[in-house]
DNA sequence: TGTACATCAGTGAACGCGCGTTCACTGATGTAC
DNA sequence: TGTACATCAGTGAACGCGCGTTCACTGATGTAC
């Protein structure tokens, strides 16, 4: 996986990087990683095929820049996600407050379609693509620290606590969550029932 | 996806399609669905191009022809773990018995990197192919009837009940499954922990 | 500010390769007498 | 049981298409004086 390192950065090839990453967005979902061609992404970003070359040295580059992009925009949505939780009242009730937690797990999480077939494709392609294992899971680790500190705070804020060891339970949110995502791919609705009865089963208000 | 109908299916060709759909899982898994060609397919199987196309009309057939038999494998694998299961001894012991609900859990589903892989690929490619959504529904069905009645009949045998209704316990433990499978594709041990703490939380004894 | 030149970024034609698909064929298997 | 023939199942060459990749090019952007 050669780099496209000598050339700079400029503002214009920054916006086209963009639009390619974009259409490669869109593409992937549709087709797959494997299955999307360099013309496809390119013909949907309005470019010929040599202006993927001149900014990527391969589709490999491509799909790393796309992580290293989600890392980011991962990090500020979820700061995002954090103030607004933070910011919002809560109420009495538990069963009240564990829907105010799960109201900080939306803020966090993507519902979209596009958005989760892509991140499936980026799970199984890093899985066969050892160039791409470490990157990867840098971004599940970042993904991982913004869901802790969020939950971490969406709890102290609603004064609830896990009745199991904290990772444990908030692993055992998010293998919910994925879950219920995959569920949505196949037409399914009513994300919350689950979520909510597990949390209702795995925290009780601080003493 | 036109299908090959008029042959009839003698053992020779019943036996070639065997050895083609098992090449074809070997492929998938390291290639991916898309990715995996037809010509490689061949080749991991011993046989030409042509062959496949005596015995499949194409690629799409061939992997409803996997969805149907993993039907079929199921089936056989969830029944020897039903009867596994009832006729293994309990204990007393609560720690314990939820152990036990879980060795049945172990014998239901594979921890093989393989067939992880490509339950993964199978779900992706149903989830954009409209001809295979059905069937592939039909195979997660299957799945889902015959672990909810090992699970059920798992409890029972060992005494206990879940605190949640009995459909979301029911999913709240494949969701974990499956996450655990996930990270198990980069390398992760330690399967046990995270199901064994989420059994402990939604289970009680029998009144 | 205007001109002349240099560099840059994307174009689009060209190349070769591998793939999906077809099909005339041949050796293997099955059947009739 | 042996022979003669028919059918079957897989072979492998051939075709055309689309893809990844390269590269000489051109219009656009930037710079020096």
């Amino acid at each position: 996986m050669p780099e496209v390192v000598d050339k700079p950065l400029t503002a214009r090839r920054a916006q086209t990087q963009e639009r390619l990453m974009a259409a490669a967005v869109r593409m992937f979902a549709e087709r797959g990683i494997i299955g999307a061609s360099v013309e496809e992404i390119c013909e949907a970003a309005g470019f010929t095929r040599g202006a993927f070359y001149s900014n990527f040295a391969d589709k490999d580059e491509l799909v790393l820049a796309l992580i290293r992009k989600s890392i980011r925009t991962q990090f500020a949505a979820a700061e995002q996600a954090v103030a607004r939780t933070m910011a919002a009242p809560t109420k009495l009730d538990t069963a009240d407050l564990v829907s105010f937690v799960l109201a900080a797990f939306v803020e966090f999480g993507t519902e979209d379609r596009e958005t989760i077939l892509v991140e499936r494709e980026l799970l199984l392609y890093a899985a066969r693509q050892p160039a791409l294992r470490t990157p990867y899971l840098a971004f599940v680790d970042e993904c991982d620290r913004q869901l802790r500190a969020l939950i971490s705070d969406a709890l102290a804020h609603a004064g609830l606590e896990f009745t199991v060891p904290f990772d444990e339970g908030l692993t055992l949110l998010k293998a919910t969550w994925e879950h219920e995502q995959l569920t949505t791919l196949f037409g399914a609705e009513s994300k919350w029932a689950l979520m909510h009865t597990l949390l209702m089963a795995i925290t009780r208000p601080v003493a």
